[in-house]
DNA sequence: TTGTAAGCGTTATCAA
DNA sequence: TTGATAACGCTTACAA
């Protein structure tokens, strides 16, 4: 492997004038500059960026911090961080941390020791449990929540999730069932105070027996859908807190002999790109995934960077979208 | 920010103790052991591998190419490889190309100036087009077909594509459409050989019309059916090369009044986790997506390393999965 | 515009 | 078992 100076000195010039050549050619010679570059032609040179970066003290690298690469929604905000990253040069180090603290800490040990200039995180703030990020690495925060707190992009989930409720209450529903995630997740918490909002705002009472507990899988979804099929008095709508639950959550119901929308209405949460090919099509919320991936990369960009943020919160408007699974309630209801 | 120097300084022993008692702890007395973690938790020492790297000429960090991360099947092959890359201690550059050429090359630069150590990558190779792979670059195809070269691991689609027509035919059906990839894309001609040799052992002829042209997303599945539907001698079943193209085919075929499978048997290919959960479930070819990871992984491993493979090509086995999505085709066809 | 030379924080070689 | 010191390949004052 030929180095600089194995160009500098088959160009006939020194070393500095190649490294200037390549990082600031404007200071150079023209003749220079041609003499190097076939030089470097002539030897096959390949900077070593490694050398570089630690010259430097940059690794151009951010880490990604993710609980599940597979998860559909996440992925596209990922694809959008990477798009970005390109763009600005710089590389996405990819940490599926599967929920696991100590692989989080793993990779947020990547950017102390300087492999990478910082870190985007995907996923809430689990409440109470202090951030395991150190202060001085520069950090962002996509799809989080109320809760959530230092640099941050979001949606409105509370609103959204109220949206949702307040327009099956306008198509007549009045017992509405939830498939929520982990009670201790901080969107289950924000889904929720929207649900109960919107119930409140139509005088309608709050009744804990219509509250299933999932964890955001479509298999989660299929099982806390079955207590609703049995019950003597079963909701007319259901508002999933996740497409993936929503989906299994229709599995069961058309199991059950149940018909989606004409029996009982489904609604979702994210708009992943199976909601739109489900059968019936999934009355759902649009992340703007692709905005939020390229916001989060642009903060943390200014944060490595040492620039000041416009605004520590981001808040970005989720737009709420009717397909096919959605229906006035039954007669009788 | 303290470095090696400064831990030795406070430790009272030379930095080549101090490098010893990290990386090779055998080699140090215990006294000296002590003596330099106390002063490590003292000065807040954290190691420098941006200088580590450079130093020992290795980046400890592989990129995966991938076409679209979005794609369900290839997250999970992706999660695998991440998952055995922290295992040993390497980190994955994650790698979108969006199926670009350029952006391939992009990345492929990051080996060639040791900002990684190799490259796996996701996807058949283009027939014709050279590989963009230079020679002297760690180098592992997985997802592959038929026609890649060079170290691979990937399944036998022409075998599996072939049990599901055999299965298709065993049923009863006689005419068996096709939604295939773009015909130049080598899973297809891997899958068609299959298709073929199918149709060949059971005496059923060939017919063009039967192939509708498909670029494996969701999209194109939905509208490549539609021939299928206004077709005077309609297939009874339709072999769809991927899972994507079976789900949105479903649609169309649903939405056309035809009920699957009892009117039209529908298969898929992958055995994304969508499937076993779409409506009806999907009878397709589970791919060992983490076993390919894994196994991916561990040959680019002993190739960054100078060894040598046991073998270049690794046929996994993939698994043929009967579903609901399939059925003995109607009376009087 | 160019060249010389001093680092950057490690690891590795060689003596002690 | 230790320590002094020379690399590794690059960037960047500082001088010329």
């Amino acid at each position: 492997m030929s180095n600089i100076r194995d160009v500098a000195r088959e160009a006939g010039v020194s070393v500095a004038t190649v490294s200037r050549a390549l990082s600031d050619p404007e200071k150079v010679s023209q003749t220079s500059l041609n003499k190097v570059h076939s030089a470097i032609e002539k030897v096959g040179y390949r900077p070593n960026m490694l050398a570089r970066s630690f010259r430097s003290a940059k690794s151009y690298a951010v880490v990604v911090l993710v609980p599940d690469i597979t998860n559909p929604f996440f992925s596209e905000v990922i694809r959008s961080i990477e798009d970005r990253a390109q763009q600005k040069g710089y590389a996405v180090l990819l940490g599926d941390t599967r929920g696991l603290p100590e692989r989080e800490k793993e990779y947020i040990r990547r950017v102390e020791t300087r492999l990478a200039d910082g870190v985007i995180q995907l996923r809430p703030d689990e409440p109470g449990k202090q951030s395991q990020i150190p202060k001085d690495v520069a950090f962002v925060n996509v799809c989080g929540c109320e809760s959530t707190t230092g640099p941050r992009v979001r949606i409105d989930n509370r609103g959204a999730a109220r949206s949702v409720v307040e327009y099956l209450i306008s198509l007549g529903h009045k017992r509405i069932g939830v498939i929520s995630g982990l009670s201790t997740n901080p969107h289950t918490v924000d889904r929720l105070a929207g649900y109960r909002e919107a119930l409140e705002a139509a005088d309608l009472e709050f009744d804990p027996a219509l509250i299933a507990e999932g964890d955001f899988t479509t298999w989660s979804g299929l099982n806390s859908a079955k207590q609703f099929c049995t019950m003597s008095n079963r909701p007319t709508a259901v508002f999933c807190m996740n497409d993936e639950m929503a989906i299994g959550a229709m599995q069961t119901f058309k199991s059950a002999g149940l018909r989606v929308p004409e029996d009982i209405s489904v609604t979702g949460f994210d708009d992943i790109s199976y909601a739109r090919y489900c059968d019936p099509s999934l009355t759902t919320v649009t992340q703007p995934a692709e905005e939020m991936g390229k916001l989060s990369m642009d903060m943390l960009l200014r944060l490595i960077e040492g620039q000041d943020l416009a605004q520590e919160e981001n808040v970005l408007p989720a737009e709420f979208v009717i397909r096919k699974s959605t229906n006035v309630p039954p007669k009788g209801d």
